[in-house]
RNA sequence: GGCUGGAUGGCAGAGUGGUUAUGCAGCGGACUGCAACUCCGUGUACGCCGGUUCGAUUCCGACUCCAGCCUCCA
C-alpha cells in the first residue's frame, strides 16, 4: 500500500487516486532567467525518482512540470544582457533540458509554459472577477480578493488576521488589502505584454499554475508538488485562485522537497550562495550528483559540500566495484522477489530511497560474497542490483566505464594509464617491486587506484 | 512574533515500544610481494527534564537548540 505524506493534512496517508491505477501529478518547475543550481535539481530528481517508481508499480502517470517563462525577474534579465526575453528564456530552457538529461531525469510528459497559455489564464482571471473573487484596479491591475476566500491558509496554517498585521503595505499599490495578490500584471511602455480586457500586461505568478494546471490535468487532480520555498504564498495562492475558480477541490495531495543547504544556509537565487548544475557537474560524474541527491529522504534537507559529494562517489564505487567483472544472469532464480518485495516496502513509505538503498547494499555485499566465493549466485545478485538500481535511474553504467572515468584535458589518459600497467607487469613479473611500486605510486598521485588480481590488473579513477 | 519541520553512534542517514538499519571513516584479522578491491570480526547512538508503561530513542507534556516559510526564490 503507497502512504505519502500530504503537506495539507501533515501526515502520512494511503494514497488515494482519483481514477483507479492512474495518477494526475503538476509540479512547479522553473523560472528560466539562470541557469539551474542543485536546489532545483533536488526537485527534478525527486520527482523523477517518484514518477519512475510509480510507473514501475503499474501507476499510469501524467506528469506535468510548468515553465515560467515570463515575469519580472526575465524582463530584469533579458534587459540586463540586451537581448530579447523569448530570446533568453530558449537558451535557458535549452541549458535545462540539457542539465536534466545529464542527471538522467526523465521530461515530464507536459511541460507547459505561460506564454503558451495566455488565453487560459485570461479566461481564469475573468472568471475570479465575475465570482467576485477579483477586481480591476485603476492601473490595469487585476488584483485577488484574499479574504473573500474563507479557506485561504489552509495549506499552511496562516491565519489571515494574522498576515494582514505582518503585511507590508507599499505605496502606490492599488489594493484594496495588502493581503491581495496580483492576478494580472500591466506592462509598462516597452514591455513584453499581451493584450486583455484591462489592458496589455502580463500574468501574475501564481495564476499560470492554476490556469496550466487546470488545461493539463483538469479542475481536480492527484498530487501537486513542488520546492520547498512555495507551499507558503505560491500554493497558497494556487489553491486560493483555482478553488475560487473552479468551485472544487485543486489537488489531494500537496508534496514538497526539501532543501538544499550550504553551511547550514539555504541554497537559493536570492542568498547568491548557490551552484549551477552544470557547475557541479563539471567535478563529478551526474549518476553521483543524482546519487548524492537520491540518497537523503525527499522531505529532509540535504547539505552540500565537497565532502558529501565524496561520499555519494564512494557510496556508488561500492555497487560498481560489485557489479564490475561479473557475467549478469539472463535469470535472476528465486533470489530477486525477496530483494525486490523490501525495496517496494521502503518506496510505497513515502519514498523512503534511503532504506530503499540499504537493500541494495545489501545486495552488493551478498554479491561480493559470491563473486569471491565463485559462486554462481553472483550472477544473479549482479541482475538484481542493476535490475533494482534501473527502477531508480541508476546502476546503469558500464562498471569500468564509471570506476574509470572520462578522461580529461590535463590529466592522464586511460591509454596512457594502460601503458604504465603494463610496464610494471613486466616490472611485476621480474621480481622488481621497486620499479613497480614506484609506477603504482605515480599513478596513485595522479588520482589512478590500481587493483591487482588473478585476472590482471584494473584500475579506476577517485572521485 | 505567527506557521511548519527537525535534534540518532566520529560523519552521513533510515527506523522501531523490548531484538543488526545502511554507507563512509576507525580498529583487529584474511587475501596481497607490499597495496588497492573484497571478505571476516569490531562500536550498547538515540538533545534535556518530567509523565504513561513491566519496559521508551520510539507515545504524551514542558524546555533548549537548529532549520524552512511569512518579500522574489526549487
Amino acid at each position: 500500500m503507497l502512504q505519502i505524506y500530504n503537506t495539507l493534512t501533515k501526515q502520512k496517508a494511503p494514497f488515494q487516486p482519483l481514477e483507479p491505477n492512474k495518477i494526475k501529478m503538476y509540479v512547479c518547475g522553473v523560472t528560466v532567467y539562470d541557469y539551474c543550481h542543485i536546489g532545483h535539481a533536488r526537485v527534478m530528481v525527486a520527482f523523477d525518482l517518484i514518477t519512475r517508481y510509480l510507473r514501475c508499480r503499474g501507476w499510469d502517470v501524467t506528469y506535468v512540470r510548468n515553465i515560467t517563462d515570463v515575469d519580472d525577474k526575465i524582463i530584469k534579465r533579458a534587459a540586463e544582457n540586451s537581448e530579447a526575453v523569448d530570446q533568453l528564456t530558449e537558451r535557458m530552457i535549452e541549458a535545462m533540458h540539457e542539465d536534466e538529461d545529464r542527471l538522467s531525469v526523465l521530461r515530464p510528459d507536459i511541460e507547459p509554459r505561460a506564454t503558451a497559455h495566455m488565453g487560459d489564464i485570461i479566461d481564469m482571471v475573468q472568471t475570479l472577477i465575475d465570482k467576485g473573487y477579483a477586481y480591476a484596479a485603476d492601473n490595469g491591475d487585476v488584483y485577488y480578493r484574499v479574504e473573500k476566500f474563507a479557506e485561504y491558509g489552509k495549506l499552511t496554517n496562516q491565519n489571515v488576521d494574522e498576515l494582514r498585521s505582518g503585511a507590508r503595505i507599499e505605496v502606490g499599490e492599488a489594493k484594496e488589502s495588502p493581503l491581495d495578490f496580483v492576478l494580472w500584471k500591466s506592462a509598462k511602455p516597452a514591455e513584453i505584454s499581451w493584450p486583455s480586457p484591462w489592458g496589455d500586461g502580463r500574468p501574475g505568478w501564481h495564476i499560470e499554475c492554476s490556469a496550466m494546471s487546470k488545461c493539463c490535468l483538469g479542475e481536480t487532480f492527484d498530487i501537486h508538488g513542488g520546492g520547498p520555498d512555495l507551499p507558503f504564498p505560491h500554493h497558497e495562492n494556487e489553491i486560493a485562485q483555482s478553488e475560487a475558480a473552479n468551485g472544487c477541490t485543486f489537488a489531494n495531495h500537496w508534496m514538497h522537497a526539501g532543501p538544499v543547504r550550504v553551511n547550514s544556509e539555504k541554497m537559493s537565487k536570492s542568498l547568491g550562495n548557490f551552484f549551477t548544475i552544470r557547475d557541479v557537474l563539471q567535478k563529478y560524474n551526474p549518476e553521483v550528483v543524482r546519487f548524492f541527491l537520491g540518497r537523503v529522504h525527499y522531505r529532509s534537507y540535504i547539505d552540500y559540500s565537497e565532502d558529501s559529494l565524496k561520499e555519494a562517489r564512494t557510496m556508488l564505487e561500492r555497487f560498481y566495484q560489485a557489479l564490475r567483472g561479473v557475467e549478469l544472469a539472463a535469470d535472476e532464480g528465486e533470489l530477486g522477489a525477496g530483494y525486490e518485495q523490501r525495496f517496494f516496502e521502503a518506496m510505497d513509505n513515502d519514498f523512503n530511497t534511503p532504506e530503499a538503498f540499504a537493500v541494495l547494499f545489501e545486495i552488493a555485499s551478498e554479491l561480493n560474497k559470491a563473486s569471491r566465493e565463485g559462486d554462481a549466485k553472483a550472477g544473479q545478485l549482479a541482475a538484481v542490483l542493476k535490475r533494482l538500481g534501473g527502477l531508480l535511474g541508476l546502476l546503469q553504467q558500464d562498471p569500468d566505464s564509471f570506476l574509470q572515468g572520462e578522461d580529461k584535458a590535463g590529466e592522464i589518459s586511460a591509454t596512457e594509464i594502460e601503458a604504465l600497467i603494463e610496464q610494471r607487469t613486466a616490472a611485476r613479473k621480474a621480481k622488481d617491486f621497486a620499479e613497480s611500486d614506484r609506477i603504482r605510486d605515480s599513478l596513485a598521485a595522479q588520482g589512478v587506484i590500481l587493483k591487482d588480481s588473478r585476472e590482471g590488473t584494473t584500475w579506476f579513477r577517485e572521485g
